[in-house]
DNA sequence: AGCACGCCGACT
DNA sequence: GTCGGCGTGCTC
C-alpha cells in the first residue's frame, strides 16, 4: 500500500488556500471532502478541510510535504455544502480555505445550552386573502421537493408575510424545516413575534446578538437534529447545514445588508437560490422594490406574482412634494430650516389628529461639515480624504471612515476668523430644531449614533408602540420593515444629494427607499401623506412615487441600464487594487489594467476593462484605492478571463486586491 | 494571513 | 548599546 496525499483547502490564503498533505495510515479510510482536519503551516498549525486525494505527486514536491496532524470530528461539512462552498469559490474568486472558515463558527471545547424560541400558535390562524391564496397554491402545486423560485412583489402592507407563514407551516407539516432570512437584526424582533404566535414549532434565531457558543451550538445541533424547525437568521445564516431543508423564503431581496462587502463579496440572496437549486427545494423572493436584476428576470421566467391590493383595506398614500427652490433663505430667516411652514403645518395637524409622525432624514450628525465664512478652509480628516463631519452634541468633528475625531473647533485655524459655517444637516440638526419648535412633544432620534444595542432598539420601538413618543428623527434603520399602527404622515428630508450618486444603480436606491420609507405610513386603514422636500420636483423618480407605479420606474430605467452599459444587461466585477503609496497603487492598476486589456483582446473579446479610476474615498486610513472594471454580457468570458489573469498574477506583496463581483456600490 | 528576520532610527 | 517600527520573504 503507497503513501496517499490529500489537498487541503486551508484557512490561509498562500497557494490560492489549496495545499498537499500527507495521510497517516490511521485516518486514511476516514479522510474524504468535508472533514476537518488540523495541518502544520510553517510554524503554527492550522484548520483545514479536506478537499480531495491526489493521484501523483513529483519527488521535487514530496520533500517539503506534511503530515495531517488530527482529525477535527466535531464539525463535517456535507457533499452539498462542498459543492455550494466550490462553486462559491469560483464564482467570487475568492480562495476556498479561507472561504469555509469565514462561514464556520469557531469550534468551542464546551458550548453552553442553546436557546431558542418555541412557537406557540396552535391555534392561532390567519385568513388568506384570494390574492394570497392564489400565490400559495399556485407554488405548492409546482411541487415543494424540486427546485423552484419565485418574486412575490407586494406594497407593503400587501401581506406577504401571511403568504410566508402559510408556506411555512405547508413545509413544516411535511416534516421539514425553513430558514427565512432577514437583512437586518433589527426586524428580528417583528418577525420572531409573529411567527411564535402563528407556528408551534422550535424557532432559532441567528444574528450578531447570538453569541460564539450558542452560533457553534446551533451549527452542531442542525447537523444531527432533524426536527421541522424554523430558522430565522441574517446573511450568513444562509450558510446554516439545516439537515432537512424544505424552503428558503428571503424577506427584502432587494436589501443591500445581503450583499458582504469585504473578505468573499457574496449575496446571500444568490447564494439562496444556488443553494435551493443544490437542495433541489423552492426558494421564495419578497420585496415591495426588488431589484431591477430580480425584477427582470423573474418576468421572463414568469415566476413572478404581483400582490397589489392592499390587505386590511389599507389605502395606498398620497405623496406631495415640497418645491425647496428659493425657500432656504426664507425658511433659514424663520429659524424653520431644514423644516418649512408647509411640513411643520403638516406635522402639527396630524399631532393634533393625536396620530405619530416619522421624520426621514439619511444622514447623521449635525452637518456634513464646517466652512470657515471668510477664507473657505473646509475641516478634512488627516487620515482620509474626506470632510469631517459635525456632532454637536459631542462637541466634536469626526471622520466617517476612520477613528479620527476632535474637539469641535471654535475659530478657523487658517485665518483666525470666529464664523464657522455648518453645512448640510443630519439627523442631529433635524431633531434639535424640531425640539425648539414644537418643545412639549415627545421627539426622539432613531439612528446608529443614537441606538447602539439591541436592547435600546427594541426599548424605544416599544415606547413608539406605546405612544410614548410623538415624532421619531431617523435614518434607514427607520425605514426598513417595521410595521407602525398609528404614523400617517411620513417627512422625507434631504433626498436630493443621493438623486446624484455618480452609478448607475443611483435612481433605484431613492425609488427603493422612498418606497420603502413611504410604506412605514398608513398601514392600517387611514389616509396617509408622504411630503418630499426636494429642489427637483421635476425629476421622474418622483412620478413614480407619486402614481406608485414600480413599472413604470422598471420600464424607463431599463433603457438607462441599456445605454451605460449596465446590469441587468451586463454583468460587472470590480478589481481593488490597495497600497500606502498612492503612486504604487496607481503605476500597480495601470499596468493590470494594460495587461487584462491585451489578454481580453487576444481571447476575450466580448469582455471590456475600464479604469483604472481613483475610489470614491481615494485615501482611506492612509491608504490609496484604485479600482478596474470588468464589464462584460458574456459571463463565462469574464470569469475565465479573470481566472487567467490570476493564475499568472504575481502580487506585489505591498498591494491587495479586493475582487467584488455582482458590486452594489461603486466604492 | 501569520510569522520571522533584518534593517534602520530613537531613546535609556 | 537595544527596543521596536515595518518592509520583505516564506509557508504543502
Amino acid at each position: 500500500m503507497g503513501e496517499s496525499y490529500f489537498l487541503i483547502a486551508v484557512n490561509s490564503p498562500y497557494n490560492q488556500s489549496m495545499l498537499t498533505y500527507r495521510c497517516p495510515m490511521e485516518f486514511s479510510h476516514v479522510l474524504k471532502r468535508g472533514v476537518m482536519v488540523k495541518i502544520p503551516l510553517g510554524k503554527r498549525m492550522i484548520d483545514g478541510c479536506v478537499w480531495e486525494k491526489v493521484s501523483t505527486v513529483q519527488d521535487s514536491e514530496k520533500i517539503k510535504i506534511k503530515d495531517i496532524v488530527s482529525i477535527e470530528e466535531e464539525i463535517v461539512l456535507g457533499p452539498k455544502e462542498c459543492e455550494l462552498y466550490l462553486w462559491m469559490s469560483n464564482y467570487y474568486h475568492y480562495p476556498l480555505g479561507m472561504l469555509v472558515f469565514d462561514i464556520l463558527p469557531s469550534i468551542l471545547k464546551r458550548p453552553r445550552k442553546l436557546n431558542f424560541d418555541q412557537g406557540v400558535g396552535l391555534n392561532n390562524v390567519l385568513e388568506m386573502n384570494p390574492d394570497q391564496r392564489e400565490i400559495f397554491e399556485k407554488i405548492c402545486k409546482h411541487g415543494l421537493d424540486q427546485f423552484s423560485k419565485w418574486l412575490i412583489h407586494g406594497v407593503t402592507g400587501a401581506g406577504k408575510t401571511i403568504v410566508y407563514l402559510e408556506l411555512i407551516k405547508e413545509v413544516l407539516s411535511q416534516g421539514k424545516s425553513v430558514l427565512f432570512l432577514l437583512p437586518e437584526i433589527n426586524l428580528t424582533p417583528q418577525f420572531l413575534k409573529t411567527f411564535q404566535t402563528y407556528l408551534d414549532v422550535a424557532i432559532y434565531s441567528y444574528n450578531s446578538s447570538v453569541s460564539n457558543s450558542d452560533k457553534y451550538g446551533l451549527w452542531k445541533l442542525l447537523q444531527e437534529d432533524r426536527k421541522p424547525k424554523l430558522i430565522l437568521g441574517v446573511r450568513s445564516s444562509v450558510f446554516l447545514p439545516i439537515k432537512n431543508l424544505g424552503m428558503i423564503i428571503v424577506d427584502e431581496e432587494h436589501d443591500q445588508s445581503f450583499k458582504q462587502d469585504d473578505r468573499c463579496t457574496y449575496n446571500a440572496r444568490d447564494i439562496a437560490i444556488k443553494r435551493a437549486s443544490l437542495e433541489k427545494i423552492p426558494v421564495i423572493l419578497g420585496s415591495a422594490t426588488p431589484m431591477v436584476e430580480t425584477y427582470k428576470s423573474f418576468l421572463e421566467s414568469k415566476n413572478y406574482f404581483a400582490l397589489k391590493k392592499k390587505a386590511l383595506t389599507s389605502k395606498l398614500p398620497i405623496v406631495e412634494l415640497i418645491d425647496m427652490r428659493g425657500k432656504l433663505k426664507v425658511e433659514k430667516e424663520r429659524m424653520l430650516w431644514p423644516y418649512t411652514t408647509k411640513s411643520l403645518d403638516k406635522i402639527n395637524e396630524a399631532l393634533n389628529r393625536n396620530e405619530q409622525v416619522l421624520v426621514f432624514i439619511n444622514r447623521l450628525g449635525y452637518a456634513n461639515y464646517l466652512q470657515c465664512n471668510s477664507c473657505g478652509h473646509q475641516f478634512s480628516c488627516p487620515n482620509c480624504s474626506t470632510n469631517l463631519k459635525y456632532f454637536k452634541k459631542r462637541q466634536e468633528i469626526s471622520c466617517q471612515t476612520c477613528e479620527y475625531k476632535e474637539s469641535a473647533p471654535e475659530m478657523c485655524p487658517e485665518c483666525m476668523n470666529m464664523n464657522l459655517m455648518p453645512k448640510g444637516f443630519g439627523t442631529e440638526k433635524a431633531y434639535e430644531v424640531l425640539k425648539q419648535l414644537l418643545p412639549e412633544k415627545a421627539i426622539e432620534r432613531f439612528d446608529r449614533d443614537e441606538i447602539k444595542t439591541f436592547n435600546k432598539l427594541e426599548n424605544l420601538l416599544n415606547d413608539f408602540h406605546q405612544k410614548k413618543i410623538d415624532i421619531l428623527v431617523g435614518t434607514q434603520m427607520l425605514s426598513k420593515g417595521h410595521n407602525f399602527e398609528n404614523v400617517n404622515l411620513v417627512l422625507i428630508l434631504g433626498i436630493d444629494s443621493q438623486l446624484n450618486f455618480p452609478d448607475f444603480r443611483s435612481n433605484e436606491r431613492v425609488y427603493q427607499t422612498l418606497t420603502q420609507v413611504s410604506g412605514r405610513a398608513g398601514r392600517f386603514g387611514k389616509d396617509s401623506f408622504i411630503l418630499v422636500h426636494t429642489l427637483a420636483p421635476e425629476n421622474k423618480i418622483f412620478s413614480y412615487l407619486t402614481n406608485h407605479s414600480f413599472d413604470d420606474f422598471y420600464q424607463d430605467e431599463i433603457p438607462l441600464r441599456a445605454i451605460c452599459s449596465s446590469p441587468p444587461l451586463k454583468k460587472i466585477i470590480l478589481l481593488y487594487f490597495n497600497s500606502k503609496s498612492q503612486e504604487k497603487t496607481i503605476l500597480e492598476s495601470s499596468a493590470q489594467a494594460q495587461s487584462l486589456r491585451q489578454m481580453a483582446l487576444r481571447h476575450f473579446p466580448e469582455v471590456e476593462i475600464l479604469g483604472p479610476r481613483p475610489s470614491m474615498i481615494e485615501k482611506k486610513v492612509n491608504k490609496f484605492t484604485w479600482s478596474l472594471m470588468i464589464r462584460s454580457s458574456d459571463l463565462n468570458q469574464m470569469h475565465n478571463l479573470l481566472n487567467t489573469f490570476l493564475k499568472n498574477y504575481q502580487r506585489p506583496h505591498t498591494i491587495s486586491l479586493k475582487i467584488d463581483v455582482d458590486p452594489y456600490y461603486f466604492d
